[in-house]
DNA sequence: ATGCTATGCATCC
DNA sequence: TGGATGCCCTAGCA
């Protein structure tokens, strides 16, 4: 056959070898590269490769034409360039200096170095002090700002995993929502379309209903006149109301009736809220289209209305709390959009917020409607302390890390709706951090008036990142959904007192345990360094209030470096 | 232990 | 403008 032929007429190898390096051999893995010569049987060279490693310098093969040079100097895995390396180093990861910043995306230095990456005040930019002369912001700051309380209540910050579902959905987790009125139940969407119902006290009960969605659960909303139905918008370009008592769904409106039609003609909802005063449903689609359906018809109210750039999804729908006329969409044009839903028209926003990429989410803030929040791919969270003041630029910029990736649900930054501030925000990060030798994403608690970050929240068997988590609108407590579980956290004292009392206070589901406890080593968990975690990683996580916030470069000795 | 892959945006021409 | 291509810290399964 043609190998057998080719080999025969195989010209000469030769392989280069790493100079510069002596510890380069053995188990670190070496790229090879390529430098001339046909590029076809790459599989052969591999073999000629590796066996050429252990000894010869040249291997001859017989006759030959050119030369074939082999490179086994090392290389950058990213820019292919020799000199450096980048990945991960036990359990913290190396940059490559030639790309720019993985975390602020500026060129010039690493994530290691970079400016935003500091103990106490990780991923500020300093606000700008801006000197506007609106007459709104006058107003503002002269009449209103001095009856805002000066003094912030003090949050508390759900630190400890009380309870978890592993695998309780077979894909990933997309959306989460704690029931308005039933202090224990929450909510859970996933990729695959399945709605999990979750009862996280008697933590056993538990539905997951697989009929109601085909694909993604994007968001998901109560009715706001009658809480035991949900309505939940999916990239099957249906939206769902369902009856979380008996299980039953309607489509309130579905934009594939024909099934598919091919890719393009395919729509898919994202964005989706309620506003109780109209009695509709919003929801907006992947094409750049706002759908109003009436939820006691459940038909369409009017026709669509284009509020994004035609082609381009719209991910995001908040009816201001206050104002609920006032409505907010955000979408990949990189904007996000103010409207007033008395004259909502193509083109008729009242206020665009541009964005260096996509915004994930785009939040009126929970108690006084006055603040925005977005979280925009490029690495940033934005904040606009009023909407009635200059929109122009945001107030503030926070770098944080919570990097676009195509294989995890996008990263969304939100209130507490519980402080009255309106200035603490929950929102998972990408980038992990050694602690103690384990990689772990935090789940970050920043303070959005500042920027400081409040508290780093982790779990040692947390080693996924978790971009989903939403607070309780009352109790002190937090979801996450990281990769397909969820997890409930309560502040040290609160989890105490939780049943059952296990160690962890882990609850499995189904044949998980099995995989859970490989993985982990059953009880004692982490076998990592002398100060490690175990039993003791408990303690990387006991800091619960903002006045910890200064502790934490003691709690987080490695911190310092940065 | 290693390899594969689902999958979304940016960039290029 | 649109199709092809490539991609730095994924997660889970074969």
């Amino acid at each position: 056959m043609a190998p057998q032929t080719r080999r025969m007429a195989f010209p000469k190898v030769l392989v280069e070898r790493d100079t510069d390096s002596e510890e380069s051999s053995s188990d670190d893995e070496e790229e090879v590269e390529e430098e001339e010569g046909p590029q076809s049987e790459s599989e052969e060279e591999k073999v000629v490769v590796t066996k050429g490693g252990n000894g010869a310098t040249v291997e001859e093969k017989k006759k030959g034409k050119a030369p074939i040079t082999i490179s086994l100097k090392k290389v950058c895995k990213v820019c292919k360039k020799p000199g450096h390396e980048a990945g991960f180093k036990g359990a913290t990861y190396i940059d490559c200096p030639m790309k720019p910043c993985f975390l602020c995306k500026m060129p010039g230095h690493t994530t290691m170095t970079c400016p935003h990456r500091v103990t106490t005040e990780y991923g500020v930019v300093p606000a700008p002090h801006k000197n506007t002369h609106n007459r709104l912001d006058f107003v503002f700051q002269r009449q209103l700002r001095p009856r805002i309380p000066p003094i912030k209540a003090a949050y508390v910050i759900p630190d400890q995993v009380c309870c978890a579902a592993i695998r309780y959905h077979s894909r990933r987790v997309t959306s989460l929502e704690f029931h308005p009125t039933k202090n224990n139940i929450l909510l859970s969407g996933d990729k695959k379309g399945q709605v999990g119902v979750w009862d996280f006290v008697k933590v056993h009960e538990k539905m997951v209903y697989g009929n109601i969605h085909t694909c993604i659960v994007n968001n998901m909303r109560f009715n706001p006149i009658n809480d035991d139905t949900v309505f939940a918008a999916s990239s099957d370009g249906t939206v769902s109301c369902t009856d979380l008592e008996t299980g039953i769904s309607s489509s309130l409106m579905n934009l594939n009736p024909d099934g598919w039609q091919g890719p393009n003609n395919w729509r898919m909802l994202y964005g989706m809220d309620t506003n109780s005063e109209r009695g509709v449903v919003l929801a907006a689609d992947n094409f750049g289209f706002l759908y109003m359906l009436d939820t006691r018809s459940n038909r369409k109210a009017g026709e669509a209305i284009l509020i994004h750039k035609k082609g381009s999804k719209v991910v995001g729908l908040h009816c201001n709390p206050v104002q609920p006329e006032i409505l907010l969409s955000c979408g990949n044009d990189h904007f996000a959009r103010i409207w007033d839903m008395r004259r909502l028209e193509a083109g008729s926003s009242l206020c665009d917020l541009s964005h260096r990429r996509v915004v994930n989410s785009a939040y009126f803030s929970p108690v006084t409607g006055n603040k925005i929040l977005t979280t925009a791919q490029d690495n940033r969270l934005r904040i606009w302390d009023s909407i009635f003041g200059d929109l122009g630029s945001p107030s503030r910029e926070i770098v944080h890390s919570h990097d676009f990736n195509r294989h995890l649900t996008p990263f969304r930054a939100e209130w507490d709706p519980k402080d009255p501030s309106e200035s603490l925000v929950v929102v998972g990060r990408y980038i992990s951090e050694n602690y103690h030798g384990a990689a772990l994403h935090p789940i970050d608690f920043i303070d959005v008036s500042t920027g400081q970050l409040v508290a780093e929240v982790i779990d040692p068997h947390i080693t996924t990142i978790t971009p989903v988590n939403k607070l309780h609108p009352r109790d002190d407590i937090l979801a996450s959904g990281s990769s397909r579980s969820l997890f409930i956290w309560m502040p040290k004292e609160k989890s105490e007192s939780v049943e059952p009392k296990d160690e962890r206070k882990i609850i499995f589901c189904g044949t998980d345990e099995k995989k859970f406890k490989r993985k982990f080593g059953g009880e004692s968990d982490d076998d990592s360094d002398d100060d490690g975690c175990g039993s003791k990683g408990k303690n990387l996580k006991s800091k619960s209030t903002k006045s910890k916030v200064k502790k934490k470069s003691a709690e987080f000795p490695h911190k310092g470096k940065y």
